[in-house]
DNA sequence: ATCACAAAATTGTGATCACAAATAACGAAT
DNA sequence: ATTCGTTATTTGTGATCACAATTTTGTGAT
């Protein structure tokens, strides 16, 4: 039974000038981000105050915002658990990401100045250290630096809650997912969004960032690989 | 000062079945459409506690998740309240919508039944009805219902908790603005969307949802009608 | 009147408790 | 062994309280 497996949160250092929710949120997070928690597990809130040493009432405040983003899942029996990923469910997600994340670049075009994008060239060198090193998990954070960055550039923001809880609901299962591959070559599509950034080019910065995306879940493209790490 | 301006919220019904956090949760959200709730307007625990009559409880636990929305906004000092609307904002609030709303359009396409197709030109109809007796609020409920129809149609929801965000960002203020308003024609991008539907035309379909929605907040397309409304 | 400072009131946060509902554990009967 | 009914445990919900931080109010002097 998956329910109550063993689990292991890496605990970050509690920031005393930040509420304890706020800690247990970015906490649980984060854990839900690494894979910590596996889909289908049960969380309970006495479980994860007695895990995090701290009172019920905190994690009551974090599981419900979580929940709100999608992270989190509240069954009918108001019990709360990890959504479980389906192929069609990761297909659609994939395509929402795709749909809010190039009208996001688009949108962020305009506002890109000098120090951004020399800060965006230095993200992408790095991507490209960490997957020489087949460090998986850094190149996962640092795309999502590299991707931030960009749309944030846009001082205005609507669209970025909205992506953030897209890439919650995706990465637990994308962790888990990679973890069981060797390698994924990816053609470097950041490449690609610098220079339509350069060339003030919208329609080639939204093919790229839309091709990076497809790219990044690409490994779980055809659907019996798909299917098979769903059942693993 | 707007800050705790008096306001009436419109009670609903209590349903035993529903925890009081729910049901305060779905209060406040309706009442934050209604625009019952002025942006700016400071949203204390007790206060609302003491008007919907019930503990402080429920209340911070629906606050957080409306928050996690964008519904209402935590600031700094850790006080809660209705997000102010700006002009680039409500630009940005549309074009998010355009671009997630018309890609799930699409998704939702090859799922729309000869049923689902019959209540969604129910509901056309009842929005003509709505804007021939200039029930405002009638006719944006209804264009709402038209197009979650339209969208749940896809039985693998994701996008669906997105567009509601974005709809509850955008509706406190399209109802004070709206309010401002003699009438705001339109043409009928419902009955473009339904013969999409038919024609099984995936293109025709997106921008006939594209335009509904662009028609819907065309009042304050122009930078000067949206400042003055802004500032009212 | 305007500003500065102290006192009072308000507010969010977090802890603890009671309670009802749901789940799990257990034991008897088939 | 399996199934069913009962008991025990776990769990979410909601209420109340204490406390620190912030905001507001009140008071004085310039």
């Amino acid at each position: 039974m998956d329910k109550h497996s063993p689990i292991h949160i890496t605990l970050e250092q509690r920031d005393e000038t930040v509420t304890i929710t706020q800690w247990v949120y970015s906490t649980l997070r984060e854990a839900l981000m690494l894979g910590q928690l596996p889909p289908g597990r049960a969380v309970t809130i006495r479980e994860m105050a007695a895990l995090l040493d701290v009172s019920p009432m905190p994690i009551r405040e974090a599981l419900r915002q979580l929940a709100a983003e999608g992270a989190l899942e509240i069954l009918g029996n108001r019990r709360v658990m990890v959504p479980r990923m389906t192929a069609m469910k990761f297909s659609e997600l994939v395509g929402a990401r795709v749909a809010l994340e190039s009208h996001a670049a688009v949108q962020a075009l305009p506002y890109v100045t000098e120090s951004i994008l020399a800060h965006m060239r230095t993200l992408d060198q790095h991507i490209d250290d960490a997957e020489a090193a087949g460090d998986v998990e850094a190149v996962m954070r640092l795309n999502q630096a590299f991707h931030r960055h960009l749309y944030t550039a846009n001082p205005h923001q609507v669209t970025m809650p909205l992506i953030e809880s897209l890439w919650l609901q995706l990465a637990a299962f994308m962790r888990v997912a990679a973890a069981n591959l060797d390698t994924y070559y990816q053609v470097d599509r950041h490449h690609e969004a610098i220079q339509a950034i350069i060339n003030q080019d919208p329609a080639a910065l939204q093919l790229a960032i839309a091709a990076d995306i497809r790219d990044g879940c690409a490994f779980a493209s055809s659907p019996e690989t798909l299917k098979e790490l769903l059942s693993a």
